[in-house]
DNA sequence: CTGAAAGCGCTTACAG
DNA sequence: CTGAAAGCGCTTACAG
């Protein structure tokens, strides 16, 4: 089958190709009837139109650029379903970009920016803070709409979604200070990462408002290697609870406790920051801040179908609520 | 700042839009100054060719299409990290279309080849057996290279990067069954997908072979669903081995196994068959297949890149090596 | 309501 | 080696 061009509808329908594509993009400035005779042969045929010669015409691609450190990462992975999902709902298809520490970033950008896409949800956590503001600047002088999802910028007001970092540590770390514990460390990564600053700033301040020095432990997210930072950090460490940054740093963490002797949750107590799908599969599992991942994608890019087809937006930045689902650690 | 064109960049260098292009695509056939001066110009502009009308012009989008079922899932996220690396190397774009259960195949096949993708990479392995076909049918009607990724089908003579899941799960069962293993069983989904099909053969006949009666045992891939059947299963059943189709499901079991007071792996042993984060995140950790995920993804990708640019190929066929990683399971 | 025509930003034979 | 021109398959004012 060669494909079926708007040349051959009209062909075959009788029309011109003006009123074809009359019929697939203003269905009600055209004669019912004319529309009903083009809309068989449409479907006699299988037309679709061609994506890129309607992009090129229309200067639309209807497609969106997700930029990211790393599809494999569980949280990334989720993120990812519920944007696909809104995406297709609203006819956009999705494309993908990475970027990671050994690029540079203007250049990642810029062809992000020649491909031409309608919007940008920038995912990318893995960024420093400087890195994040360059991105910003170069998406917002090509003039395209954007979105941060599940990452946090504060120098520029650049609309955004996710959860409350600081306010969701705070409340966790004021939680188990509550409860008596007194070593508290937070494990974050060795990078300092824009979100994770957000992460540790919420702990911070909890700590020190009741009088107590924050704990700051950093390790890698590669198990191998993180597996090692904690049994030496065990030997030599009086600690009673630990929050993960990521849950698969804390579920690594219960691990090696229980290896080394320690009960959890009744030596330490351990928490997560995600509840991806290693929380419930940790034994005990983990209890977790439970960042609705999937709906921070999915509202996004909503958000973003807003900005692209120039909505009127009310609130430009959503912070979604969160719970704390209680498991066994 | 406007969009540069390639019209900026010609009036800029004094020569025409068509060396301009060719300066890009065909630099060898330019005079080495004119060269120059374009690429200077180039420069300066911060010049990229509009990746659209490149596609209509050229008849190529360099744009990959990705077909797959549930990005989230641990084992595809990690495909798609092996299929990015390497569509950035041969600058290749790509793009993500999921068909969960609920869609039209033929709908959704038609509309990824309406975005006029250069060639689809398939690691759907959540279709069944029949709808495969159709994918495969229309995929090759339509003319589009095509590799199965991870993903197997028999019926026709497709491109595909795998590994060969019938000598793996026949190996891998023949060596329970020489340690004395007796009551093996298979834990799989209730869905019939086609990957599991190969991966339940292979396992079949080494029990066969060996006198033994084949045990497959039904679940879902959800946490919360899998642990009620499990906890069931454990309290009806003789097993002192399983394998899981995937690793979420295998350490589902395990941490079941142990609350039911069994020991791992001296009572059950459990193997997983993916070797994904899980297992090394799994307490005792998860003796594997050591399924190349990462590189079937980018061996899957660089195989369509030859395709896409009309290399020969030798053997459009591929199975890579795979090892068993012995842990604590 | 419908058609003829220009144009989106490139690529690529075809002349020279 | 370089330029003028046609064309990729659509959309969208502009007439009628």
């Amino acid at each position: 089958m060669a494909n079926t061009t708007i040349y051959d509808v009209a062909g075959a329908a009788k029309v011109s190709l003006a009123t074809v594509s009359r019929v697939m993009n203003n269905p009600e400035k055209v004669n019912p009837e004319t529309r009903e005779k083009v809309l068989k042969v449409i479907k006699e045929l299988g037309y679709r139109p061609n994506a890129i010669a309607r992009g090129l015409a229309s200067r639309k691609s209807t497609t969106v650029g997700i930029v990211m450190a790393d599809v494999s990462r569980a949280a990334t992975s989720q993120l990812l379903g519920g944007i696909i999902d809104i995406a297709k709902k609203y006819d956009y298809a999705v494309k993908l970009f990475t970027m990671d520490a050994t690029e540079d970033v203007r250049d990642v950008m810029r062809k992000v920016v020649a491909e031409q896409v309608d919007g940008i949800l920038l995912l990318n956590d893995e960024l420093e803070y400087d890195d994040m503001g360059m991105v910003v600047d170069m998406i917002q002088d090509a003039q395209i709409p954007l979105v941060l999802c599940n990452t946090i910028y504060t120098e520029k007001d650049v609309p955004t979604v996710a959860i409350d970092y600081v306010q969701a540590t705070y409340d966790l770390t004021k939680g188990l200070i509550a409860e008596g514990k007194k070593h508290i460390y937070f494990a974050s990564t060795v990078h300092k990462y824009s979100i994770n600053r957000f992460k540790a700033e919420g702990y911070s301040k909890a700590m020190q408002d009741a009088g107590l020095e924050p704990l700051i432990f950093r390790t890698s997210g590669d198990v191998a290697v993180n597996t090692l930072h904690f049994q030496e950090f065990l030997k030599n460490n009086t600690i009673d609870a630990l929050i993960g940054v990521r849950d698969s740093i804390a579920v690594s963490f219960i691990n090696c406790a229980i290896k080394a002797g320690f009960r959890v949750p009744e030596d330490i107590k351990v928490v997560g920051l995600q509840n991806t799908k290693y929380a419930v599969l940790s034994r005990p599992t983990l209890t977790c801040i439970d960042t609705p991942v999937y709906d921070i994608g999915a509202v996004s890019m909503r958000l973003l179908t807003k900005y692209m087809s120039h909505e009127d937006v009310i609130d430009n930045k959503v912070f979604l609520p969160y719970s704390i689902v209680k498991r066994e650690s």
